[in-house]
DNA sequence: CTGAAAGCGCTTACAG
DNA sequence: CTGAAAGCGCTTACAG
């Protein structure tokens, strides 16, 4: 079924049906209602690729996430797929593993047209040739900003707010704070470090101990866990770079017949729900994973809509939320 | 750039280049690497979206999922790409949250031709007018398996998976097993039910004790387990129909002092990676997750190669881990 | 082995 | 307000 089989049942051109199916007023509304009556008598649908090929404009996302499985992901996933639609369009995902090969097969479907810009949450920016093949095409960084990159981006100040996780425990009477961190490839794991290592110079505290992980998994922040109790001193508290490592570390806790908090504080990083109904609950820094989402098909869009616009840089704003953990 | 430009640049025609591109051995090898070079040489990169029209196969899969922030869900999406990926497909996601509206926004994209077929974790089976969209397209349904519909699917025998988790509470000499279900849309929700009712008349139990849930989220267990509580006798055991539904109804037991299990045992379903990392460890009727999504789309290529073929109805093998909770 | 031509199904100046 | 025609960028019989 083809505009051309609907023009005919209706009486009218091609022309004229692609005009009402478009919503342009100038069809004269007799003419329109001819039109729509063929339509719905043949069930017709537009092709779409059709259209897209025509108009150069697909409406479609690529959205590159290293981890789906991660509920950081998909909590931003979340967001990006309510604002997509509300702007008319559509996901294409990509659940990378961080695998360059599988990566680029959907970048690929920047130049193919098959999307009009890219939303990253994995570290792209550290492999070279995936943003050449980026290229000049719209593309923000959510979760991660590097200013390097020709790229708008959507992130919180991590710095500050690993800082000021340091200075939270401080306040809970902990002298030997442990550091869960991911890895370094990530600009967001070096500048929480950063911030981590800032805050503990500042107070002054020599104990300063990082473990690093290389997925975000429970099994990865439990491995970390049992690692930074094998040397003494042990930790009297630990900062886990995101909440699913921090849920692993504390059931290595619970197994070795630890208290959080009491012999051990333990903060997590992202506010993920499954933060609220561990034991004890987990005190957490909470990033707006939902609103990071929005932003970034905000941003995105616009870039598509006015491709000579700079890029923007937003930060926006993290919480602190204790809960019986700390 | 367009294969014309290129064509021009190899000194060859667009039909040699296309050729060359697709990998056609008919070419001379002479003129395969002129091709090959001028390719290179300009960076080209075809347009996806005309050769998608041109040979009336996107490559595209549409994936419409309730709720991906559920392990379960980006646990099977994950096995879903990887296979996809080996067969040269690429994922549209929609994360529906059942929204009639959006899910009808994506299933268009099947009559539009933007995807070749749809793999369905959703009850769209109960919502007639969007098995009418997807009319005689490619279609799987995951982890729910309707037979009244013209789909193949992928599951588990739920019925027999939850009488064996009544019996494994029953063995840990519990006599009154409440169950948290969810939304009985799902077809899998009233087997499970079915399967645990089953076991109850068979073992002589008269506790039965149900409670819905409208989402599968951590807050919604712990609703549930709250109602649960409240009437007595109390229940000795849950048996909760999600993993993540298990989790928020742990958090309550905690809560209100309960020994899990031995004041009462938590039984979850699913097998997803954070049941490892509760207090006490989850017991739990594991699905295959992964290989759902592998099987989907195996059965669902094949189809969109050979759409006269009868739908396969697939019963994947699940298992009941014992951990600490029962 | 290669090229000229038709066509996939739309949209959009252009002319009337 | 409407239609005839060109064109988006490919692929694929068909002819040579």
């Amino acid at each position: 079924m083809s505009i051309e089989k609907v023009a005919k049942i209706a009486g009218v051109s091609a022309a004229t049906v692609s005009r009402v199916l478009n919503d342009q007023h100038i069809v004269k509304p007799a003419t329109r209602d001819k039109v729509l009556a063929a339509i719905a008598q043949c069930n017709y649908q537009p092709n779409l690729l059709a259209r897209q090929l025509r108009t150069s404009r697909s409406r479609m996302l690529l959205v590159l996430v290293s981890n789906i499985t991660n509920p950081f992901c998909s909590l931003v996933v979340r967001g990006i797929e309510e604002e997509a639609e509300r702007h008319g369009y559509h996901i294409l995902l990509c659940n990378s593993e961080s695998n360059p090969t599988r990566e680029s097969a959907y970048l690929s479907l920047l130049r193919g047209k098959v999307v009009d810009g890219v939303i990253t949450m994995d570290a792209v920016s550290c492999l070279p040739g995936l943003t050449d093949m980026i290229g000049d095409f719209p593309w923000v960084q959510c979760g991660e900003g590097d200013p390097e990159f020709r790229a708008s981006s959507v992130t919180i100040d991590n710095s500050q707010a690993a800082s000021a996780g340091v200075y939270h425990l401080a306040a809970k009477n902990r002298q030997r704070i442990a550091l869960i961190n991911s890895d370094m490839r990530y600009l967001y794991s070096q500048q929480r470090e950063q911030g981590y290592r800032k805050a503990l110079t500042e107070l002054g505290f020599e104990y300063c101990k990082i473990e690093y992980v290389e997925e975000l998994d429970y099994t990865a922040g439990a491995k970390a866990m049992e690692k930074l109790l094998q040397n003494a001193p042990k930790p009297d508290a630990v900062f886990a770079i995101s909440d699913v490592i921090a849920g692993g570390a504390m059931s290595v806790l619970h197994q070795q017949g630890l208290h959080i908090p009491n012999d051990i504080a333990v903060l997590g990083f992202d506010g993920v729900p499954f933060g609220e109904v561990t034991t004890p609950p987990l005190s957490t820094i909470v990033q707006p994973m939902h609103q990071f989402g929005i932003r970034s098909v905000q941003l995105l869009i616009n870039k598509i809509k006015h491709p000579q616009l700079d890029d923007s840089h937003e930060i926006l704003e993290w919480q602190l939320i204790e809960r019986g953990s700390t």
